[in-house]
RNA sequence: GUCCCCGUGGUGCAGAGGCCCAGCACGCGACCCUUUCAAGGUUGAGACCGCGGGUUCGAAUCCCGCCGGGGACGCCA
């Protein structure tokens, strides 16, 4: 295998803010093109708008790219032949690259001020005419440039784009897409603080670091004729192209925070599985053949092609990842989901600092929670009835306060069924504990276990009771100073009783 | 405004001229399970394949036009 065989992808985001979930999904299509082909995956920082980037969004960024699975083998912080992967420490390379096409007369120096160009687009748009930049610096001679450069004129060196020519590239999931340059103005290069703008960066990057597909989101597909046209002028053989389409919000408008969560971090908050969010984001555009969807990154990447990624763009829906959530939840390790749940249990003030026991009681707690919801951030509510149970603000409910009174007799046989008794460690012992109420009561079936759900829970709804209560007893047995108290099925029923006598 | 891209049920996909009066998944409805809410299981409704013309014995699949949506047009990426 010669080294031009070996496929080189990249992801190549720019530290402005919260890693997008389009451009998360853009990262996995590369990263499964190059996991699939046994490819190197890149990742370089496009960090060139020093007004907008910032250290820590870069930072985060790699940190999302981590959390769902799509490490790099090359790029930022894994090092590599190609580096440096920051833009803004390659900034003589590109510079030297500019001046060689000026030196060649492919580029200029325009002189222009931004106010000037302003105007001139806005009229140029008033006509009806594509709002390009017009060439007014096109043709000034290359000695006055120069002296105007060492009067300390400002000024950008601008590409000539070579006039009424077709570009004609093929586009791996779009086909044939062809531009005509009469609607393509001179781009810039370098902007006057020696700084390069995106399309010289990218082709220079892209070319130099031997990318062999460029894969990004579809609104780089009108920037695909300029770069054509700078690779020509280099000499320098193309990429492969291919755009993928924008992911949407429910409105088919641009997905953005007006639709929710839109960032990677977000969902990581919210409490989805990095496999579900990748999983799904997999599925957003693309399909991996049998009707099967729920599949793991590595299964993902040997069945995926580019050829087969839709061209239109795709609605980002939540109901779907919510599904894929949950088949993960049910999955997922205990001791994983309990340390995955520890942030929002703490948030409710009700483990602070878990020693062992307490631990391994969350695990044995949390997965009946997660089984029964779609993100992690919904389990507290789940578990409230363990850590914050409270009779009286059950009661507070009319509607439950009247049934309390109405079911008294339960209530009364369960309080003396538990008083002075073992705890019921197990759904066999709840199940014993509820027969001998049921026969000293007559009650059966909703009209026995309802109220006990009231009493013992302080909920209506909630787990199933055997695996309810058992957790319930096994909570009261921990003698912990990290976690709240967990009042044991005697107490309770004693506190329900009392409440419903009190005020 | 100009250029480019896209168009299969509410949503995501399958379909690459006859196997499709269109299949799968999410969601939705019903039912089952059950001591509750969920979860889970079963089952049903939902698409004149954007519209109109062609080509063809035959089109969701090919061609043309239209309409609708999106993207781009920056010293942002």
């Amino acid at each position: 295998m010669t080294l031009d065989l070996v496929m080189r992808v990249r992801f190549a985001p720019s530290p402005t803010g919260q890693l997008h979930v389009g451009n998360a999904r853009t990262a996995l299509f590369n990263w499964l093109l190059a996991r699939g082909a046994g490819g190197t995956f890149i990742l370089r920082i496009e960090d060139t708008d020093f007004a907008r980037s910032t250290k820590e969004a870069a930072q985060s960024a790699l940190e999302d790219m981590r959390w769902l699975g799509l490490n790099w083998n090359e790029g930022v912080d894994t090092g590599g032949e190609y580096g440096p992967y920051f833009q803004s420490e390659r900034l003589h390379i590109y510079r030297a690259h500019a001046v060689e096409l000026m030196s060649r007369g492919l580029a200029y120096r325009c002189f222009c001020s931004e106010e000037q160009l302003e105007m001139e687009r806005y009229h140029t748009l008033r006509a009806g005419q594509p709002p390009k930049y017009g060439g007014r610096c096109r043709d000034i001679p290359k000695d006055e440039a120069r002296r105007r450069i060492e009067n300390g004129e400002p000024a950008v060196i601008r590409f000539r784009i070579p006039p009424d020519r077709d570009v004609v590239f093929t586009d791996v999931v779009r086909g044939e897409v062809r531009f005509n340059t009469e609607v393509i103005g001179d781009p810039v290069l370098l902007r006057s603080d020696g700084v390069p703008a995106y399309n010289f960066a990218v082709v220079v990057d892209d070319a130099l670091m031997a990318i062999t597909h460029v894969i990004r989101g579809e609104d780089h597909v009108s920037n695909t004729p300029r770069q054509l046209l700078l690779y020509e002028a280099f000499g320098w053989t193309p990429p492969l192209f291919a755009h993928v389409s924008m992911v949407l919000g429910p409105d088919h408008s641009k997905l953005s925070k007006r639709h929710g969560a839109t960032s990677v971090s977000e969902f990581r908050e919210r409490g989805y599985l990095p496999e579900a969010l990748a999983n799904y984001l997999a599925l957003l555009g693309w399909s991996p053949g049998e009707g099967e969807e729920l599949l793991p990154l590595e299964e993902l990447a040997r069945r995926f092609r580019l050829e087969d990624v839709g061209r239109s763009a795709g609605v980002f829906d939540v109901e779907k990842l919510a599904w894929v959530n949950r088949h993960y939840l049910k999955a997922a390790d205990p001791a994983r989901l309990a340390g995955l749940c520890l942030p929002f249990l703490q948030r409710e003030g009700w483990a602070l600092q878990p020693g062992e026991a307490d631990r391994m009681y969350l695990e044995s707690v949390v997965p009946l929670a997660a089984a029964s919801v779609d993100r992690l951030d919904q389990v507290p509510a789940r578990l409230r009835f363990l850590f914050d149970y409270s009779a009286s603000r059950a009661l507070e409910d009319a509607v439950i306060r009247a049934e309390a009174i109405a079911v008294r007799p339960v209530l009364d046989a369960l309080a003396s069924e538990l008083e002075g008794r073992p705890p019921l460690i197990d759904r066999e012992a709840f199940r014993a504990m509820a027969a001998r109420v049921r026969e000293k009561t007559g009650q059966k079936g909703k009209a026995l276990f309802h109220p006990i759900r009231l009493a013992l829970t302080g909920e209506a709804e909630g787990l199933e009771l055997d695996l309810a209560v058992p957790a319930i007893e096994r909570g009261a047995m921990l003698a912990s100073s990290g976690m709240v108290r967990v009042p044991s099925a005697a107490e309770r029923a004693g506190l329900f009783l009392a409440a419903v006598d009190g005020p």
